[in-house]
DNA sequence: CGGTGCCCCTGGACGC
DNA sequence: TGCGTCCAGGGGCACC
């Protein structure tokens, strides 16, 4: 499942496709995967429009048309993104395309768990962005501190107290931080909470670099070969047997000589 | 209002 | 090779 790093490489690379073209047609073929929404509303507000600007927001992509609407998608688990000439057949797992003079941006997710929705109250359900400079270590502190109970990791996974880390990237940031991912999170030493706050912009820009240079402006595909633990065999660190466990039934790895 | 657990669904991994 | 089985995994929502 893409992940912020991933989005942040997707937004990069599909500016260079539709910034600034007209949407001149749109196909929902899944209607379920528009959020709140009917095909006829989409397709009135977005056809004819111009992409003005894309951005990512948590684990969001949003394209801004010349209208002022927002066209905001999640990939959830499985959405990926096609960029290909409109003639090309359509594969049946396509849920919705948007096409522009010559090719088309699909999404398409076999699981149709795609949302695609125009509202843009959406945008605010997510918490702080991470990479923001805004993001300070006492907001993290208190999204830590501010509930008794919870693990660290599941409270880092939380999209409406941070926004755009996932079931890999957090694995990737705990370990960096030496942190065991089932420790409470209120518990954790200031110490802790500083290596935290260190980890998170490090892993995060990290792989973003080794995301843009897998991805060669191409808009799918999540490469994970660089990481430490999440789903790895043992620790590039000490070389520890790397553990699995599982955490609100998500596959959770670790480095059980690292993390503590 | 908060916490919990289920559901959405299928590709890919695995066993035989 | 090929068939059956298992299950990961983000977020929404019903339920208490």
């Amino acid at each position: 499942m893409p992940e912020l790093p991933d989005l942040e490489i997707y937004k990069e690379n599909l500016k260079l496709k539709v910034l600034n073209k007209k949407i001149t047609c749109a196909l929902v073929i899944k209607p379920r995967v528009l959020k709140q929404l009917s095909a006829s509303d989409f397709n009135q507000k977005v056809i004819g429009k111009i992409v003005k600007s894309i951005e990512r927001r948590g684990k969001l992509l949003i394209f801004g048309l010349s209208s002022g609407d927002k066209i905001i998608v999640h990939l959830m688990l499985y959405g990926q993104l096609q960029w290909v000439e409109t003639s090309k057949r359509k594969s049946a797992d396509t849920c919705l395309i948007l096409e522009f003079a010559d090719d088309s941006l699909r999404f398409v997710d076999g699981t149709a768990w795609i949302k695609v929705t125009l509202d843009a109250k959406e945008i605010d359900r997510v918490g702080p962005e991470p990479l923001e400079a805004d993001f300070t270590e006492t907001q993290l502190q208190n999204i830590l501190q501010k509930k008794q109970l919870g693990g660290v990791k599941e409270r880092l996974v939380d999209q409406k107290l941070i926004a755009g880390i996932g079931n890999a990237y957090v694995d990737e940031i705990l370990w960096e931080a030496g942190i065991n991912p089932a420790r409470a999170a209120s518990l954790l030493k200031d110490k802790e909470i500083k290596a935290l706050y260190q980890a998170i912009p490090k892993i995060l820009k990290q792989a973003i670099k080794e995301v843009r240079q897998r991805l060669k402006g191409g808009i799918s595909g999540e490469p994970r070969d660089f990481l430490a633990v999440h789903r790895k065999k043992e620790c590039p660190r000490c070389k520890t047997k790397i553990k699995r466990i599982e955490l609100n039934k998500k596959g959770t790895y670790y480095c059980p000589h690292c993390q503590k």
